[in-house]
DNA sequence: GAGTATACGGAACAATCGTTCCGCTTGCCA
DNA sequence: TGGCAAGCGGAACGATTGTTCCGTATACTC
């Protein structure tokens, strides 16, 4: 299914790179909204050259959404045993929003009602689902977060303050004092 | 600065109120991406009728906006001496969130980072602050939520959640169960 | 009821979008 | 090094957008 048939011709892998790098940093600064010339003006090649490379601009966004998931849920999986799973938790919590702040990207792509089923897509948001239950079950079993708070109630609460942040670009101090108060509402308390 | 100028002609007056209307349920149902032609349809109205009431697009989705948030502040308003101030302030809250579910409203188009200093958008934001801050200082003297959470932090809050809520949609119950979490986090408890 | 300011509808315009197409160039292999 | 598949750039296409314009229709005034 995912077949590498042909290896590219020097040109078209050294210009399928620059298409990649323009368009990350375009959609870090423009959002989905950005159009393909925009990027292939950045890139500099034409816009043939991005379309031989990705079928639509759909592809080509989910590209990079995919690359910037991956990037989190590579970290989430190095923080797997991390020695203070409740530490661990809000840290990664925190660096979600603070990267969705950097590069417009999860919350502008990932949960688009659209297209309901994308094969992809529903992989990688999978994924996401499984490293973060795992944080979230070990800082519940360390006794840092509630029991009762659920996988649904973070993913719900990590879109919010992403795209809260994104669209207001909070400080860093603003957003570490705005998330204070949320990691308070599911912090574990005696007594729970 | 407001001066009505002509008592507007029997149809036209008719005719603005049907493009107010159909405005309302399509920017509820489409968002702020619905289309002049879209609105005029659903209106039963031509294009031009719009325009000759409504100098653009803008201005006709600030009407909207205007009127959204009008709805809000005057029932914040008439909070202002409810019985129990904790209870209101919380209560007030989810009814913001879901009032952004049901129409998207507040988060599509008032936050918007585009036009910096729009005269009246500004005033109704201002008017916004103004009401939210007496909801929770009147909790925060009732003890019923903490004294460090200032109305920045309530606003950027509001916003993720609104923004999430819409995206999401989320359903009455998960909306309850989640922002009670964020509640809980800002809520007073004994040792603040 | 005639006359006129007002309002209407929707074709037309200009800008922008994603995407396609094709004449030309260029890297690769025999 | 000659041939050619692979790749390139960017003009062109079709769709959609917000907005303008103007011939026609209609509500008010005297």
């Amino acid at each position: 299914m995912d077949g590498e048939a042909k290896p590219l011709r020097a040109d078209a892998q050294r210009n399928r790179e620059r298409v990649l790098a323009a368009a990350e940093m375009v959609l870090a600064r423009d959002g989905t909204a950005a159009s393909m010339r925009t990027i292939a003006a950045e890139a500099g090649v034409g816009l043939g050259t991005i379309y031989r490379q990705f079928a639509t601009k759909e592809a080509l966004v989910e590209a990079i959404v995919f690359e910037r998931a991956r990037q989190l849920i590579e970290l989430a999986e190095e923080l797997a045993n991390a020695p203070d799973p409740g530490v661990t938790f809000f840290e990664f919590f925190s660096q979600i929003v603070e990267f969705s702040t950097r590069k417009r990207s999860l919350t502008d792509a990932l949960p688009d009602p659209d297209l309901a089923i994308d094969k992809d897509r529903s992989g990688i948001e999978q994924e996401m689902r499984r490293v973060l239950s795992a944080l979230l079950e070990r800082a519940q079993a360390a006794h840092a977060v509630r029991g009762d708070f659920g996988i649904d109630e973070l993913l719900a609460l990590l879109l919010a303050t992403s795209l809260a942040a994104e669209k207001a670009t909070w400080s860093d101090e603003f957003r570490e004092r705005t998330l204070g108060f949320v990691f308070d509402g599911i912090r574990y308390r005696t007594g729970d």
